[in-house]
DNA sequence: CATGCTACCTTGCGTTACAAGGTAGCATGC
DNA sequence: GCATGCTACCTTGTAACGCAAGGTAGCATG
């Protein structure tokens, strides 16, 4: 077993969150979303983002509109509806709660 | 879509790597690992449990020995293997690259 | 020897990340 | 005005996972 495949299994549902993170305060459209993510070191592929915006999106937790590109197709840029905001500072709550779960296990081992 | 859902997949791998966590130092059986989890706020079953277990000891991560308890079975205590350490220190790696990752998306909404 | 508890394990379901492949708008060069 | 290439959106198929539910069996108790 590879500690990559478990990593890949970690990233899950974090990189849901990270995505209406990143939606908080911004419009944006997929592909600068994909640098955003990678710049933050979470690689992701558009065949993994475009199936969980559409998600979002049919939940009503996503909101976009088409904007025409200076060069190139129309791209459509999310942003977060009201129940959004809602879902983000819930998701939020709980990634702290996680983390801190995480991190009484990690600091437990080590006092043992 | 309900907040739940997506803390539930949160917790994919983490899980994982709680779990080669609290081995690290101890020898652990499940039903004890399951408490180890709740005190900590993560529920888990035994269903999730018991298919991890073996999926890690068949990758020669994780070793066992039986041992018989004073009141009903015996019990299945689990430990690392060396090649577990090895696999461990690289989860914790991973845990924080991904904890700074997805601190820095919160930061960086916050600030612009 | 029947009952109940504990411990281990399996099956089936729904969900997900990702690779691969597909469609179509738009700009550029000829 | 059309061929080429780029960009952007989307779908399909695969493998893996968490979990609820159900199953087997050892052991103690009365």
């Amino acid at each position: 077993m590879e500690a990559k495949n478990t990593i890949t299994q970690m990233r899950r549902g974090i990189l849901e969150f990270c995505i209406v993170s990143l939606l908080a305060d911004n419009e944006i459209y997929t592909a600068e979303l994909i640098n955003r993510l990678k710049a933050a070191n979470l690689i992701v592929t558009d065949g993994t983002l475009y199936p969980m915006l559409n998600r979002l999106q049919k939940a009503q937790l996503l909101q976009y509109r088409w904007e025409e590109s200076e060069s190139g197709p129309p791209r459509k840029y999310y942003s977060l509806t009201d129940a959004g905001v809602v879902y983000l500072s819930k998701l939020d709550t709980a990634w702290q709660d996680m983390t801190e779960s995480v991190e009484s296990i990690r600091r437990g081992n080590k006092s043992e």
